[in-house]
DNA sequence: AAGGAGAGCAACCGCACGGCT
DNA sequence: TAGCCGTGCGGTTGCTCTCCT
């Protein structure tokens, strides 16, 4: 946007008054009163020549001196910022370019809101256009009750965050990513999930600016956030997570995320963040029993069992203590040296601590309020001395009967639904679980060794591929406007839902290229 | 057509930091 | 060493424009 003929922001009250628009090319704006006229506003094309000029002839630098020397009725500071953001060579104008907003995104897990930091990365780009549209993204999706980050760069950040108290945190998505590759030794680890309540959650720096203290916008008040709040939970000596944590029993626990169940979502398609999960239960007669799980069980435990009549197999199995006939179950490789479904740590989501089987315990918080989900513990454990079969045991029990009903509902829907186009998020409220469940299926349709178990998993996932309209474009599933498919009344430019699209795309690298993600590979 | 909401943008303000004296 | 000054950064404000109702 050019200057314009619009009032600035400067009050009359502070020793202003109106210029009127005598400016060539807008114009207008305020003079500040026995501050040697100095004038405040949009700039004008013939106090930019000035500038210029003067930048020509006498390079950046000296910015007070602009004033001085060249006859700008300018402050110095003014005149260096019209520079930077507008008239020094080589600035990029325009909307930012898909590899601009994710190079954003990614910049901001490392940094935070170092715009000038950011800027130094994005040729062309200054600090004050990133942090515009960074500031633009927040508002939106805080509105909408979304994560700010997609998973895969809120891992980073997390990683961020602790990497500045933990060195080389960097393998905690490893360790994430492949949480049963470590278990090689015929042990039995064990670890668990569980969500805590809003007032035990809270040990770290805010990941999310949705709670309004824990804005990333911070407050100049505010300590900077240079020297980072080390974990509290990060004790791998003393952690009670790690009391269960042995050499022969590996174990690790961390909590699960409140579901995003904030911001009425209505009428929304599958978008962004929340990503969309296939049921991935191969027996029909149980296609429930997923979503139940999934949809935030109070209390759920993973069991995994080693086979040998199935080395290279592993079963997983998810119940319900609502009834034991909710049970889904699928198989993967044991060795998982073959990617298995990258687990990695934002879709885990972990709200509060971790202890990894191989030590070290790091505490990530959640960015979500966790006031919104009842305590939920899943709990996971892995057997690797089991004798006859790799098994993957998946207990989810239902304690307080609190939204478990949600994916419930959702299937319904998804059912008999039509064209209603409920959302999945919205219905979902949760995503972590299904994250898991998600690699799992990216990782399954990548893995040939497992195509017969393919074969019989997906009937419940096409029933609600089914659900979606099919004339519904992707994009209004995953972008991150959070309305209804309207990507106009979200402000998103094309390059801001193709690249949520991408976002989304890169989770399901296989299936989404057989049309539209999961939702329409049936 | 008018009004409202939201997005995008430009620019100001206050503070922090570093160099210089 | 303290104070001054220039510069840079981050937060905020307020404007215009666009779209929707």
């Amino acid at each position: 946007m050019t200057p314009n003929n619009g009032s600035v922001s400067v009050l009359p009250s502070q020793g202003m008054f109106p210029l009127g628009s005598s400016g060539s090319g807008g114009g207008g704006g305020y003079v500040v009163e026995g501050n040697d006229c100095l004038k405040k506003g949009p700039w004008t094309a013939a106090e930019d020549q000035i500038l210029m000029e003067y930048v020509r002839k006498h390079g950046e630098g000296n910015w007070n001196e602009v004033q001085r020397n060249s006859g700008l009725n300018r402050c110095g500071k003014s005149g260096r910022l019209r520079w930077a953001n507008h008239l020094r060579p080589n600035l990029k104008k325009g909307s930012f370019s898909l590899e601009e907003q994710r190079l954003i995104l990614e910049l901001h897990a490392k940094y935070g809101n170092k715009w000038a930091r950011m800027a130094s990365q994005l040729p062309g780009r200054t600090d004050n256009e990133i942090k515009n549209h960074w500031n633009t993204r927040v508002k939106r999706r805080k509105r909408q009750g979304l994560p700010l980050y997609p998973h895969d760069i809120k891992q980073s950040q997390q990683s961020h965050f602790h990497s500045q108290t933990i060195p080389s945190l960097t393998p905690l998505t490893t360790i994430i990513q492949n949480p049963f590759q470590p278990i090689t030794d015929g042990s039995t680890p064990t670890f668990s999930f569980h969500t805590q309540s809003q007032t035990q959650a809270h040990h770290l720096p805010p990941l999310s600016p949705t709670p309004p203290s824990l804005s990333p916008l911070s407050s100049p008040h505010r300590p900077k956030p240079t020297a980072l709040t080390p974990f509290p939970h990060f004790d791998p000596i003393n952690s009670p997570s790690s009391s269960s944590f042995s050499s022969s029993t590996p174990s690790f626990t961390f909590h699960r995320p409140a579901p995003i169940l904030g911001a009425p979502l209505r009428h929304k398609m599958f978008r962004d963040s929340i990503g969309f999960s296939p049921p991935l239960s191969p027996n029909p007669e149980r296609n429930t029993s997923m979503f139940r799980t999934s949809s935030m069980p109070d209390i759920a435990s993973f069991q995994l069992t080693g086979s040998d009549s199935m080395p290279d197999m592993a079963s997983f199995q998810m119940t319900s203590t609502n009834s034991m006939s909710d049970i889904a179950c699928f198989e993967f490789p044991r060795t998982f040296n073959h990617s298995f479904p990258p687990l990695s740590l934002s879709q885990f989501d972990f709200s509060d601590s971790l202890v990894s089987p191989t030590g070290p315990v790091y505490s990530v918080q959640s960015e979500l309020s966790s006031n919104q989900v009842s305590q939920t513990q899943l709990k996971i454990s892995i057997d690797n001395n089991a004798s006859l079969r790799d098994a993957i045991t998946l207990a989810a029990t239902d304690e307080t009967h609190c939204n478990i009903s949600l994916l419930d509902e959702f299937l319904q829907e998804a059912c008999s639904g039509g064209n209603n186009s409920r959302s999945a998020t919205e219905l979902l409220g949760s995503f972590e679980e299904k994250h898991v469940l998600d690699g799992y299926g990216q990782w399954l349709k990548s893995t040939s060794s497992i195509d017969g178990h393919l074969n019989s998993m997906p009937e419940d996932f096409s029933k609600l591929s089914n659900s979606i309209p099919p004339s519904e474009p992707v994009s209004n599933w995953y972008s991150d406007s959070g309305e209804v498919s309207n990507a106009h009344s979200s402000g998103l430019t094309d390059a801001s839902l193709e690249f949520e699209m991408q976002q989304m795309a890169s989770m399901f690298p296989d299936v989404a290229t057989a049309g539209h993600g999961m939702a329409s590979s049936s």
